[in-house]
DNA sequence: TTCAAAGATTCATAATAACGAATCTACCTA
DNA sequence: TAGGTAGATTCGTTATTATGAATCTTTGAA
């Protein structure tokens, strides 16, 4: 189940989704804007989140607006980020190591 | 590239890995015992950890030893277990919820 | 040197995931 | 109630990923 949450932020695009919900919900339309592409795969990518509680949806009429489920969401994934950089900064040293 | 590193954590395998290395170093073989599978499949999944930065490499003579290249990931990863017992547990409540 | 042990890599195949297109559902308004 | 709008879902196709089997590389010992 773990890997399975970890499956759900494995996509760029539901990461750039994240990204727009780290300040505040935002309907599918305006994600859709945000994203720039299909309506329909929003929506798929919001399934995929939202099976996992990653997100939660409320209904306002006709739109629908998701957020984080929970801000931890957020914070794992500074952490990766910073894995991330760490990584490349250590592999930019060895190229430069390596030019020597 | 962010996704590519949630991509690297969303295999059980690999988390069950980072698992053992949690408390220090294992030799591939003692990984292999750990998770009970081939040993070239666990190559491939360290393989995998490797190029993301998730984990480094240290020989010593013919053993191979990994260990974890920053506490970060455990720490992201408890973070996504919590998002995971916290859907659990709405969603446990929405099935008691259903019941009445 | 040759051989064996510990891992890594490559390749082929089976299983999953992503996306577009079409269809379906819920809500609002005339 | 008919029509329109915002999303969701389903399905088929394409692209990725996981795994086993076989092969290759490195190291240490006879």
């Amino acid at each position: 189940m773990h890997a399975q949450v970890c499956q759900a932020l494995a996509n760029s695009k539901r990461l750039e989704i994240l990204d727009a919900l780290r300040h505040g919900e935002r309907s599918v339309g305006e994600l859709t804007e945000v994203l720039d592409i299909r309506k329909a795969n929003v929506s798929q990518h919001l399934a995929v989140l939202r099976a996992k509680g990653i997100v939660v949806a409320r209904r306002d009429g006709q739109t629908i607006y998701y957020r984080l489920a929970t801000p931890k969401v957020v914070q794992a994934c500074e952490l990766m980020r910073e894995v991330l950089l760490e990584h490349l900064t250590r592999s930019g040293q060895l190229v430069k190591a390596a030019r020597r």
